[in-house]
DNA sequence: GTTTAATTTAAACACACGTTTAAATCAGAG
DNA sequence: CTCTGATTTAAACGTGTGTTTAAATTAAAC
């Protein structure tokens, strides 16, 4: 059999670029293709089909993210009581390691998910529930622990509340850095914002439920 | 001049319906044509292009809610010193209102403005704020002295994860409550997720900034 | 009732898309 | 070297898109 082909990964990482800056609907095989220098054929021969490659764009991230996140969030629970702020930030290490798996990683990670989960139509929640369901319950598990005067079903919707802001702020990201950029002389790569955004998380996750 | 013409009112009436529905470029001419009983055509002719429709179905609502919803800050400030839940929730009224003009109005405008935020890459910001930008800054102006102890450009970008909250939240508030009725058993309807997610952007706009 | 302008209609246009095909090329095994 | 299977290539396919055209129809003005 031959098989030298980097072919796979050139594509792979063409279309991870325009994803990330673009979405998935609005970024064409032909564009991908042509930034990878490969034949516009490659990507079907590979991947089968456009679906199966953003599903491969995103596993090669979640794959590394997934398991370092929920050994972090494991780990510091290791300790006594960990505060939902830390829960939050143990989570920062594990995306920043993905700088080291390439240039501008945890960027772009944190916009393919944005733009997943906003473009799939419930399509990636699905995805990720299956294929990553364990981590991720290891770290609603710690969040609930740790706000336990939150019920269980508001906490649904304060965690959705969380995605929702992170999906948005990352996708829209260069955009807001730039803004700040020019309106306060402010420049903030992608680790402030996260520095930035988790106490605002961590407020709202806990705030007590009103009964007015 | 001949006018009886409601096909502009059809037409809009169906774009508004469909783009909250799948967003706006996952959503054909043919389809709201379709849906709207009204020639293809008619699209090209009454509003020029998709984009300008884009923009007529935005418009109508926010012609509605801009004003209702920056006098009704105005009016709150009479009183003394309002807090950032009493901001929030001044805006409860203005949007329920939409249902009055039209039946799901609340839960449509939302829907319209999460996806415009979402897939118009920043030309809706762009839209919103040179047609709207008076009445949007007596909310910020408002949001702003509520909270004297957050500076301007930690200010910016909490303003913009609230905005992410909202828009993520109610792109997807369909999913969500669906959801939430089958693991909880809960129903919820756009006005009760609305009072739900009030005290969380309350909580996250106004926690204190760390200094770590 | 005739004229005039606005509107509606069916058809076509031009283009971009994801996908498929079949031939050409390549690399490694025997 | 020869053969075999994997990969790459150029071309075409079929479909759906927003938009345009030119004729038909409608409604109001004179």
């Amino acid at each position: 059999m031959a098989n030298r082909s980097d072919t796979k990964t050139r594509i792979l990482d063409a279309a991870e670029k325009l994803f990330a800056e673009r979405g998935f609907s609005e970024t064409s095989l032909r564009l991908i293709t042509s930034k990878a220098e490969v034949n516009l054929a490659s990507v079907n021969y590979h991947f089968g089909s456009k679906k199966e490659l953003i599903r491969a764009v995103l596993a090669r991230y979640l794959d590394r993210f997934m398991p370092e996140a929920s050994d972090a969030v494991v780990q510091l629970k290791q300790g006594s009581e960990p505060s939902l702020n830390e829960i939050f930030s143990s989570l920062v290490k594990p995306l920043l390691e993905l700088n080291k798996f390439k240039a501008d990683g945890t960027r772009t990670f944190l916009q393919l998910l944005g733009r997943g989960y906003i473009e799939s139509q419930g399509h990636l929640r699905w995805f990720i529930t299956t294929h990553y369901g364990e981590h991720l319950s290891e770290f609603v598990k710690a969040v609930a622990e740790s706000a336990p005067h939150i019920p269980p079903a508001e906490m649904f919707w304060r965690l959705h509340f969380t995605l929702g802001t992170v999906v948005f702020t990352m996708a829209s990201a260069d955009a807001l850095t730039e803004i700040a950029e020019a309106d306060f002389n402010e420049h903030n790569d992608i680790e402030a914002v996260i520095r930035k955004v988790i106490p605002y998380l961590a407020a709202g996750v806990a705030v007590p439920v009103t009964t007015q």
